[in-house]
DNA sequence: ACGTGATCATCA
DNA sequence: TGATGATCACGT
């Protein structure tokens, strides 16, 4: 049990601890079972790093540390600074989301302030021996938060005028919206093309690839 | 079912 | 080979 850090100070340092080690290492540290692998625990190397900085555990719409305004998020690299995931963010609103500005979005939120992670996730490297990098605070300038509200903007505009099945992966500059859901078989409500309420697949906000391959790249002189 | 943590795996 | 759509585990 790692306590909450006081100071981002604190939590960079933590950072810095936990860079250059292992997942194995960090297992063990940790007291927690090595997965052998993520096909069936995907989150695994998240919650581990969460209890290395002391993140507050839950499934609450909020920061992992709320009271310093960081939001963590590890990414999958492989040996040359390459990303290899698009980066879920949030669950996606899809009722009453007439009053939800860019400002007041959770989405907003999160990306405020993000301590990113960088672990090794080349499948090839068996899951104890990858390497945890130097975690860094990023926050978007404004041409990044420019991109981010426009691409909001244009599908949260579709969701509420009933047009979220019209909606792929493929919309959006930077952000993309995707199925978020255990399986297919998990439905919610949305508005349908007449204004009445239907059930579709619960989804996300993602990251695209370029948009946090761009911060990594800023960030070790890539 | 929903929100947290994400990556898997199929197919263009 | 990479992106889109699908899926896994857990707590509430």
């Amino acid at each position: 049990m790692v306590a909450p850090p006081q100071t981002a100070l604190e939590l960079l340092a933590r950072c810095d601890d936990i860079a250059g080690n292992s997942l194995q290492e960090l297992a063990d540290a940790a007291g927690i079972k090595m997965a052998e692998d993520l096909t069936t625990d995907k989150g695994w190397v998240g919650q581990l790093i969460e209890w290395h900085l002391g993140a507050s555990a839950g499934n609450k719409p909020e920061q992992d540390f709320k009271h310093l305004g960081i939001e963590l998020k590890t990414i999958p690299i492989d040996r040359f600074g390459k990303v290899l995931e698009t980066t879920f963010v949030c669950s996606t609103p899809l009722l009453n989301t007439i009053n939800l500005t860019w400002e007041n979005s959770n989405i907003c939120n999160k990306l405020s302030k993000v301590l990113w992670v960088p672990v090794q996730g080349e499948r090839h490297i068996e899951l104890c021996q990858r390497i945890v990098g130097t975690g860094f605070l990023w926050s978007a300038n404004p041409d990044q938060t420019r991109q981010l509200k426009n691409d909001w903007n244009e599908l949260m505009e579709k969701i509420a005028l009933g047009q979220i099945e019209l909606i792929s992966a493929r919309d959006g500059q930077v952000v993309q919206l995707r199925p978020k859901a255990a399986n297919g078989q998990c439905l919610t409500d949305a508005y349908g093309k007449n204004g009445e309420v239907i059930k579709v697949r619960p989804r996300g906000f993602y990251l695209k690839k370029h948009f946090t391959q761009a911060i990594i790249n800023l960030q070790f002189k890539l």
